[in-house]
DNA sequence: CTGAAAGCGCTTACAG
DNA sequence: CTGAAAGCGCTTACAG
């Protein structure tokens, strides 16, 4: 194998232009573009001339002046509270193969839930005239919106619902989940239910939906900070905190599966019998709770899906006849398995 | 909440360039520009004025033309299998955690375990000019290898070692921790070795060193395609093969966490006792492998660190005196528990 | 089917 | 400390 190995900086020659292809093929520049853009307004034998210019050369059009010139950026920024986290990566593994022939590349923002960096992320992406923005829940910063507003493109809030999104969202609704997963609980009997979660909004609107359907028996709601990583060990800690506040929990509503599959750890470890003692229910239908003895019982809520609709959501608006603003209800269901 | 719900498409106004922010700062556009990069070289008055009409006019300089004219993208390319493999998204996090305050953003490219995909996702990345690019992988085709070295940006190839490194590498030797595994089984006195894992080249190294080490006590060798979602599940399918093939295998080296908890569950499901009978272990060291029950064994590889090691050569290379290539071998370690 | 001219919105030397 | 000129590498109308 013959690499140079000394490649690292400077003694790079620097790469041929569009020029430097016209000339080699004997055409101008436009040619050139139109043989990669638009291939059919070209002659045959122009076309190939060109096609084998590009080869020789190993033209790669730089992509800054030709968005400069296009105003077309072929980017979809998309913004996670972090990628890290299992299902957030299911949804732009969506976005991805949703936008995968469209020629859009994905700018990815992690925020790691902090919204400074959220904000300023946002600042960045914008710069790069995103021709489609995807952010994992809800603007609310009245900053934000106007930033993202006045794009002109296809804004894409996931992961929850509203009526007034700055211009799309996909999701579903968090509080109806919450308030779901309360009624199953009810329905089979339970008596002292209880939620654990992050404190990030989504977990809150299930949380809220969970409590005012629990009514009064509705208790203890314990929350952990959604930017420490090991949701397993955190889905351990919250269940002991749920049966300190209240030895007779029989039902825990954990905000996520991760965490359903170390409240069910616990449980184990204390020889709490699930479900007859104590039913837990998770969120987001991993691999791993379904993969548990005994299988956790989950709310199922298509990330890949969410992602896929939203990257549709961009490529379609970027069509000659685009569709308006809209909200799309993905929905939720809850699988219903050994935990509870 | 006043929103402009019709703000979709065209009816946006065109975004405020340098020029107006300069009129109306009463001031050139040149030190516009610089109030925003070289501060210091501006008066303070001057750039009070220009401050507070960038803020006036919600000013985002457009940064396809400024890549234009400084021949700087801000960009890394991060080139990964698979990002809903939770692994990866850790080393892109690392990536993501250490060029933050560099002002790089990433371009994060899925090629899905495709060839094909990796290479035109290659081609898409060239384009953008990017100031470093990080692979989860060694870079094998010639025609990518050179594409890359004459990016004359740092390359980062990673998860893996080699002596050829287009640029730089930063991993760990896959060959060497399959081969670490098969020395473990032995010492403890197992006698039938099998190893399954994807069909990628660095689940193939690994099982390369497993059987190597494993001399004849190696046995079985199952692989499954990497592309296929439910690591958990392939994990029980290999388990049912390897047992399949040789019911006395008592030894079993998963390529990665995922897999290994799947053959646990299993060896489970058989009632096969875990690890009296049957010798488990698996790689990554990730979190549903501490928390499952027995713990499981793992080859322990530091995915963050690899992305965060990746992410400063790429910012380093950036700096004044840049260093040169290299190769950084992270190691790994056997972090033994119950399963084996 | 092809091309000359102008321009996309910035920054880079270079002067002063 | 500030600015006029030139240019980064493409594409967009517009002609022909």
């Amino acid at each position: 194998m013959t690499v140079d190995r000394s490649s690292g900086a400077p003694t790079v020659p620097p790469p041929p232009r569009i020029e430097d292809v016209a000339r080699h093929a004997g055409t101008s520049t436009i040619t050139v573009s139109r043989t990669l853009r638009s291939p059919h307004l070209v002659a045959p034998k122009t076309r190939e001339r060109v096609l084998k210019a590009i080869d020789a050369l190993s033209y790669i059009p730089n992509h800054s002046a030709s968005s400069l010139a296009s105003r077309r950026s072929g980017i979809v920024a998309v913004l996670v509270p972090t990628i890290g986290n299992s299902i957030f990566a299911e949804t732009v593994q969506g976005v991805s193969e949703a936008v995968a022939d469209s020629g859009l590349q994905i700018l990815l923002g992690d925020y790691g839930y902090s919204d400074g960096r959220k904000h300023s992320l946002l600042r960045a992406m914008a710069g790069r005239r995103p021709e489609g923005v995807i952010v994992v829940g809800l603007i609310k910063a009245e900053e934000d919106r106007a930033l993202l507003a006045n794009l002109g493109v296809a804004v894409v809030e996931t992961w929850d619902l509203t009526d007034t999104p700055i211009d799309t969202v996909v999701g579903f609704s968090n509080q109806a989940a919450g308030a779901l997963v309360a009624r199953h609980f009810l329905a089979a009997g339970r008596r002292r239910l209880a939620f654990g979660g992050g404190r990030d909004d989504r977990a809150s609107a299930r949380a809220r939906g969970f409590s005012e359907a629990a009514g009064s028996a509705g208790l203890a709601s314990v929350c952990f900070d959604s930017a420490n990583s090991g949701a397993i060990g955190a889905g351990r800690q919250i269940l002991a905190g749920v049966l300190d506040q209240d030895p007779q929990t029989d039902a825990v509503f954990l905000s996520n599966d991760a965490l359903g599959v170390g409240a069910l750890l616990e449980a184990q470890a204390r020889g709490i019998k699930v479900p007859e003692q104590l039913g837990i229910v998770g969120l987001g239908d991993l691999e791993i709770g379904r993969a548990f003895r005994p299988r956790l019982t989950t709310i199922s809520v298509g990330a890949y899906d969410i992602g896929f609709q939203a990257g549709r959501v961009v490529t379609a608006r970027m069509s000659p006849k685009p569709p308006g603003a809209s909200i799309v209800d993905m929905g939720f269901s809850i699988v219903v398995r050994e935990s509870g």
